[in-house]
DNA sequence: TTCATTTTGGTCAGAAAAAGTCAAATTTTA
DNA sequence: TAAAATTTGACTTTTTCTGACCAAAATGAA
């Protein structure tokens, strides 16, 4: 059994147990398993995405942790389906298609929908290059509709 | 627990108690908390800045202290002195200590709090270069509170 | 008053304690 | 065998903690 395998299980079982929150040593953790540290970064960062379902906070500096927040799905399976539906790269119009057709199901409060719009809009993304300013801008729509759901 | 948490959140409370303005003398709560003298400096300085809407005050010599005062401000005017004080570059720590302290103030609501902490978290923008994120970072903040205001 | 002593708080740099990044090397899978 | 997934470790960044030394205010003696 592969080591990542391992970690993710462990890591799937813990949240089962603590109710879908948990909060981790990166280092402790790697000793556990008999693995380097960056390698909890890259189980993390292969099973543990947004679009899986989850959300990362994590903190340096003594005291630092790794939080893994699994967010529900059976209710707002809409925005879930927005979601995924998002994909990879996202432009600035179907972003604003995507946000109003959330407001019109009044999944999005107004002041929720011009706050979004902001932050995903060409005014605010033009300091990044237009051949990766799409994928950033995916990222942001789904970590900003997945801290809704949170 | 680390100490600087447990040292700002008691001070927190105390400034709750106190109605906003806390007096204390750095070496004896040092002493209470077990740390050394200049960590007090440290939480202070690193929580209780004039951006995370505080003044401080001292006095040397004896019967010497530190005075925490907290500062209300009107609400569109506080917004605007954080879009100013973001600046053309903002890392994800400073993003998140803005935000906390307009959520503190009820500036914000829980919900945006949460939405506008997603779209300026290191995770939603890792496909940013490092030596531009914090300046992308800026303009997706400044965007989004504007459209608060707005 | 003047000035030395004591009592505070202030600064800063370095150590320590985490977590993050990235790309090369290896292993697995299709 | 070629591509994808995993493993590893060297290097970076952030946050906290500590202590040595500095500066200012109060106090008391000469």
């Amino acid at each position: 059994m592969k080591s990542s395998d391992l970690i993710a299980a462990f890591l799937l079982d813990s949240l089962e147990k603590a109710d879908g929150l948990v909060e981790l040593q990166r280092n402790e953790l790697a000793q556990q398993f008999n693995v380097v540290p960056s390698q909890i970064n890259y189980v993390i960062s292969s099973r543990f995405t947004p679009e899986h379902g989850y959300i990362i906070e994590s903190r340096r500096g003594g005291g630092g942790y790794i939080r893994i927040r699994r967010v529900k799905q059976d209710k707002n399976v809409h925005i879930m389906h927005v979601v995924n539906a998002v994909g990879n790269r996202l432009n600035a119009m179907n972003a604003e298609v995507f946000l109003r057709n959330m407001l019109d199901y009044s999944y999005l409060t107004p002041q929720l929908f011009r706050v979004m719009r902001a932050a995903v809009s060409d005014n605010a993304l033009s300091a990044i290059p237009l051949d990766c300013r799409d994928t950033v801008r995916a990222e942001i729509m789904k970590h900003m509709l997945l801290s809704v759901i949170a």
